[in-house]
DNA sequence: GATTTAACTGAACAGGCGTTTAAATCCAAG
DNA sequence: CTTGGATTTAAACGCCTGTTCAGTTAAATC
């Protein structure tokens, strides 16, 4: 035997997934080359494929990771009420989404550019996700406390409005994190016709 | 004199920015190449460069198009009151950007490889967008007939939730347009604090 | 200090990129 | 039918692309 594995690759790796992560989620996908993630880490071209197959699999990499540690970092706690678990999702989406705006902004942006495989997969993951909204704002319909039409319908407009939070909200704005989850909590509680909900 | 002004150029022009719409939104900016849009007219390469200056010119010129016609169809009547203005600006966003989801994809998706100085003419058009229904809304709670948190907050919340329409409304699907048309309306009713909102 | 091997370099591969330009083509007006 | 300008082609420009690979480097083990 001789050195141990991965006495650079430690850290080599992780860079590389860092480096493009920022440059896909800036510049898109389509329009980063290997090179300029080689220049970023401070390697070769050729060096990358140390660590990935291919550019396709690293992207494909990134969004899985995120979308995986999403579905992990989801505590589903089906004992208490409908609405605290809605509120409960409302401000857990909005932190997690916020503390990693570059995976997020990959995951919604760069699905067009997985081969239909990469994207089956990633496209099961993020409808696992949305399951977990439906099944609460179900449970809450069933319960008499939500009042929707359309239970799919509600669930991809408040995940469409919670996501949206990222591409415009900067800590240093006008109001904080805290004040954007209590906001959006309003608003997603009267969305679904919860009886608090209007003052 | 000879050949009239634009013999082929006003059947080629169209053609060109059709194919650039349609092969922008499935594949992406930077992943669409010029002799691929020249394919798609039947036409060489060299040829498009009588209907743009470059590449990045016919991008912004597409998203441009789409947001001044954004601002042009839509009819903003301050005589009636807020929640019917309310009512109808939702209807419309969701009808407007149905018609075109291509040229939706490419405004909220191409930002980033737009330069500096069309980035800003974007921005600024879109920002004129939003301020119609933000003065909606503080129409509203002018009036006593919203009660929102931030008014901007809530602008974007509601934008958010109505372009999210786009991407995965199928007219084959289980509702028509209109269905989903309403219940957006009555979410937003609700999410703004209007008074019938909740039942 | 010799050996082993992970880690990386640097060059090469075949092909595609956006854009330019001279020459060819086309067609309506004279 | 000729003419002349609009329209398009075909080829070329220099540069960049993802990926491969023989060769170099350097660190950990013996």
């Amino acid at each position: 035997m001789a050195r141990t594995a991965g006495s650079h690759s430690d850290i080599t790796g992780p860079r590389v997934r860092e480096a493009a992560l920022r440059l896909f989620a800036r510049h898109g996908f389509a329009a980063v080359s290997m090179r300029q993630i080689a220049a970023e880490v401070g390697v070769q071209a050729g060096a990358l494929y140390n660590y990935t197959p291919d550019k396709q699999t690293l992207l494909f990499e990134l969004m899985r990771n995120h979308m995986v540690e999403l579905l992990a970092d989801m505590r589903r706690d089906s004992a208490v009420s409908a609405p605290v678990q809605l509120d409960r999702f409302v401000r857990f989406h909005i932190s997690f989404h916020h503390a990693r705006p570059d995976a997020v902004f990959i995951a919604y942006m760069e699905l067009r550019n997985l081969e239909p495989d990469n994207f089956a997969t990633i496209e099961a993951l993020r409808r696992q996700y949305e399951t977990v909204l439906e099944d609460i704002l179900r449970a809450g319909v069933d319960g008499g406390l939500f009042d929707v039409g359309d239970t799919k319908v509600a669930t991809l407009a408040v995940i469409a409005m919670l996501t949206g939070v990222t591409t415009w909200f900067r800590p240093d704005g006008r109001l904080s994190l805290g004040d954007v989850q209590d906001q959006y909590c309003q608003m997603v509680t009267r969305l679904v016709g919860a009886p608090g909900g209007s003052v």
